[in-house]
DNA sequence: GCGCGTTGTGCAATCGTTAGCATAGATTTT
DNA sequence: AAAATCTATGCTAACGATTGCACAACGCGC
């Protein structure tokens, strides 16, 4: 016999690799789920995925000899067939605002009610890297989701070239992708309305990061809405994602001579409400007492006390729903073809205790030439 | 010809499921690169893979045709062949604690610097469900990493069986898999002694879901030393998971007539500690001036004003490093025959404002029998 | 001048799943 | 009763990547 003729070659790299790296022991396949039921492999599969033209009792026997085997389809191996992985790539933002823990909540579990699952590509702050975006290809996800400024350009590109659908949430869209968003312009206009209609006349706008469509749309809405109702223009503090930025701009608010602070402030973030609303305080003065302080998002921790926030609240459920079917469709369609919305979903006022209220009732659907009722 | 004759028998069903569900259009895969550089698949793999055995002239030519058509080797189809696909899955507590949110991103961050990505199984509250275990099972996830108490231990039997390493962060671990966590005793005996020394002797604790290991241990460990150091046994409060938590038990602390009412209470978490603070405040106590507050957990919103709160910081990033160390070890050795570890990390003091500070220096190791100097 | 060792590539099997087509019996139709 | 039609199943080729082995071409020593 030839035991020990052909063996020689390079047998010490593969013996020595095997053992360790070796493949899942055991697990049913299709195929060992044939041989005990001594069929094919593609009438198991056919009898397991509901086929009509496998008889019952077949089927019967199939099926249960495939939970006694405690056998689950790999996905992998389908996906090389179908071409869909059913894998949806997620770009989350800074998580140090709640505001992407709830929307991270949210989106696992709308995901998993559509039969999706999430694969975590980037959280936090900063770009994403290279190898991110080169996961998002090789794992073959169907779309991806996108809630933070962070997403270069290079990035979008690259999914726009490999068909990858792309939606926005809480962003506008780049180059290429659909956007879901809360319409900013008309939260920011309604939390003006309450602000001017309470009396308020010195407003500040604590802005957010100057590279996020939503703060821009939040600051400039507000802006805009007080100008066309014949108010002074709001003046404008630097702030930023967090409570540390949000506290900084509290803190040189409070240190204006009184006479020029405003009475009330606009924070763009939740987040950032918190932080003003806790220099403010620190420093001696009373909320809604002194300075009355709103923000937008509608993060739970900011409803509680001691903020009990005046805010407006994003949909945010329906907007992680409304995303993920664009996605969806986009699936479906194929990236390039499915045409590329811009969705905006109205929030809701939630009246805190942060902030004066108007005397009068509230006006919940002011418009510019009513919000100003005395300020001929 | 047989144009119509060996056609129509099913030609319905194929014919219209193809335009929409189709493949992934045009990637490039081994073998466009191998045909259009005119050599065999395997030598594009072996050229891209860097074996040595290709000629440098042949490597040099296939990997600029790779990068010019933006070729990504598919992980599916290697996973197929190799067993291993690089994902890890993540089972999320309930993030409406910030402390998750953080773990969250260094666990995407540090998964991605070992090569691997994370597979988003569930996030927040509530046990996760069927559909999630078999989506464990249906990529084919190396392994799992836990940091919640709601997994079923049908799930830990399930990856048990299927040779799928588990290990859980700051929990201990089921029948199966190691854990990681933060040394819950200790840190709870630092903040014991810290108030005992401060001359607090009504003390409290504000304790978590009873469900959790984490929660237990601090609870115990802060009880056991107190009785230990001689003091009387502190006031159980029940608390949760949350601010809402944390607050209501505030409030019924509050509402205690002042003799009785504890001068220090201890929360078990520091999302907890900052209810309590809030509610005692609310109710018109000073803290620290009448009762002092710590928690335990380390995160970075408890940090600021107007908390400040004194605590016992997790070494977060540490834990999830080891976490996933343990992960990968239990991958390469497979998951039965791996030792089943637990880690304890040693968490470090915060000192904030929260809690009265003992007159004479810091009892950074204090003992039981040096922490009641004049308990006599 | 022929066998042998190197070096560089190709071939083919494999992973687990799906789906188009073929086919063996069983049943119906004419 | 032969032919046509079903019904239930098997066979086989994909999907994209990896890898053991075969093999061609080359240079070398006896």
């Amino acid at each position: 016999m030839d035991e020990a003729a052909a063996a020689p070659r390079r047998p010490a790299r593969p013996a020595a690799a095997r053992p360790s790296s070796g493949r899942a022991t055991g697990r049913a396949t299709l195929g060992s789920l044939a041989q005990s039921a001594g069929v094919a492999a593609s009438t198991v599969s056919r009898a397991l995925r509901g086929d009509a033209r496998i008889s019952t009792e077949v089927r019967a026997r199939i099926t249960a000899l495939a939970t006694e085997a405690g056998y689950t389809p790999n996905i992998l191996a389908r996906t090389l067939v179908l071409g869909r992985s059913g894998l949806i790539g997620l770009v989350l933002g800074p998580v140090e605002n709640p505001f992407y823990a709830e929307l991270l909540q949210q989106a696992v579990r709308l995901a998993a009610d559509r039969g999706c699952r999430l694969l975590l590509l980037h959280a936090g702050p900063g770009p994403i890297e290279d190898a991110t975006t080169e996961a998002l290809l090789q794992y073959r996800v169907d779309g991806c989701l996108v809630s933070s400024a962070e997403l270069s350009s290079r990035a979008a590109a690259i999914c726009a070239a490999n068909n990858v659908p792309l939606v926005m949430i809480n962003r506008v869209a780049r180059e290429h992708g659909s956007a879901v968003s809360c319409d900013n312009r008309a939260g920011a206009e309604l939390l003006a309305t309450l602000l001017l209609e309470a009396g308020h006349r010195r407003l500040a706008v604590v802005t957010g990061n100057a590279a996020t469509s939503t703060g821009r749309e939040r600051t400039e809405g507000f802006c805009q809405f007080v100008a066309a109702a014949g108010g002074d223009m709001p003046l404008l503090v630097t702030g930023g994602a967090s409570h540390a930025a949000g506290f900084a701009a509290g803190q040189r608010i409070a240190a204006m001579p009184a006479a020029e602070r405003p009475d009330a402030v606009f924070a763009v973030a939740d987040i950032l409400a918190m932080g003003v609303i806790d220099a403010l305080r620190e420093a001696g003065l009373a909320v809604p007492g002194d300075v009355s302080v709103v923000g937008m998002d509608g993060i739970s921790l900011a409803d509680r006390p001691p903020y009990r926030l005046t805010t407006v609240v994003q949909p945010l459920q329906a907007m992680v729903a409304r995303g993920l079917d664009l996605l969806l469709a986009g699936i479906e369609q194929g990236a390039v073809a499915a045409p590329q919305e811009r969705v905006l979903l109205r929030g809701t006022l939630r009246l805190g205790a942060s902030a004066r209220l108007p005397e009068s009732g509230l006006p919940l659907t002011g418009s510019p030439a009513a919000a100003l009722p005395a300020a001929e």
